[in-house]
DNA sequence: CCGAACATGTAAGAAGTTACATGATTCT
DNA sequence: AGAATCATGTAACTTCTTACATGTTCGG
């Protein structure tokens, strides 16, 4: 039940159409909650028919066209409400944990490829969180309490693609210099 | 499609029945890849259609009776292609974060709470790891491969609840002495 | 023989993924 | 007018979750 929330935070960040919040999906959010223009739509089909958000009058309401949603307070509230919810982690889901583990039954072979182009997927991912951070959070800088909360969210990020550039690093380790 | 390798890999180290299985996804197995006996039962039927396992000789193959399944070569070879095959990392998705993120909009109420029960659960994960350390990889003691690759694997498991434990540290310190 | 635990399943629905369809606008 | 891009949507399918259904075995 995660994908309404997260819409109505981009939305509260800055009213937008589907399209906008596809390409916001695409980073910012995203790097967190992940989702695709087809989950989008529908969901804002659902949020509107909930009246937690409603499209801003527009001349031409038709396919093919614009259309820009903002949140209602119903929605801000719900929302409100979601944040301090009791709500449990979901257990964690790594394949490349999984495959680590199958390989201790049938062996190694392609394995260590695998886990150097993962290596460089979580370094560009690191990279990338990093110059966000410089951007927007320089140090040194007192901020305000949404902007910490920010980057706090972004920190998260960071450490957990440092983890899996830790985690991988000793994983190439222990499989030794290859095939 | 990493159930079915999951299945796969849980039913080499040990043939087992559907109640077993859902037992080690409790444990073990499952503590990076979950799943209920719903999805389970219905996996091992398909695996069996596909002639990638085959359920043990037994006397009566009624309901309510007790199945178990071995693997068959056609599905150790699959095992082995997935270990190497090439699948990017799913995009992280945590409704932790994303709450955080809302909290910078709509406000921290009851946040702090919330935090801290995660900060419980996370701590009580991390020390059934470090105790299962403990007990499988005592510090000093020479393994063979295999056990080093599972080692290895609780070892990402270790440091992600470290990680957990960390980023909610900060969190709470963020967020203040409280309500 | 009754209840608890064991064991395997069915059904319905929500969430997520992939492929495709359609209309509007803008640039050449 | 045609092509590219913007923009919204449908359809089909897989996966995951939640609730329920049914039969077996074993201890008291």
């Amino acid at each position: 039940m995660s994908l309404p929330h997260a819409i109505l935070t981009a939305l509260l960040e800055k009213p937008s159409s589907g399209l906008e919040l596809t390409r916001r999906f695409d980073r910012s959010i995203g790097y967190f909650w992940s989702a695709t223009h087809q989950q989008i739509y529908r969901e804002l089909g659902r949020l509107e028919e909930a009246g937690h958000i409603r499209a801003l009058p527009s001349p031409v309401p038709a396919r093919g066209q614009r259309k820009e949603y903002e949140v209602l307070p119903a929605g801000r509230e719900s929302l409100r409400e979601w944040v301090g919810a009791a709500e449990d982690p979901k257990p964690l889901r790594s394949a490349l944990l999984l495959r680590m583990r199958a390989a201790a039954v049938v062996g190694t072979a392609g394995l260590r490829a695998e886990l150097e182009r993962h290596l460089a997927l979580h370094r560009a991912q690191f990279e990338e969180y990093a110059a966000i951070e410089e951007r927007d959070f320089p140090a040194g800088r007192r901020t305000a309490e949404p902007d910490r909360l920010r980057h706090l969210v972004l920190r998260g990020g960071i450490e957990l693609e440092r983890f899996w550039l830790e985690w991988l690093g000793a994983a190439l380790e222990e499989l030794g210099p290859g095939e």
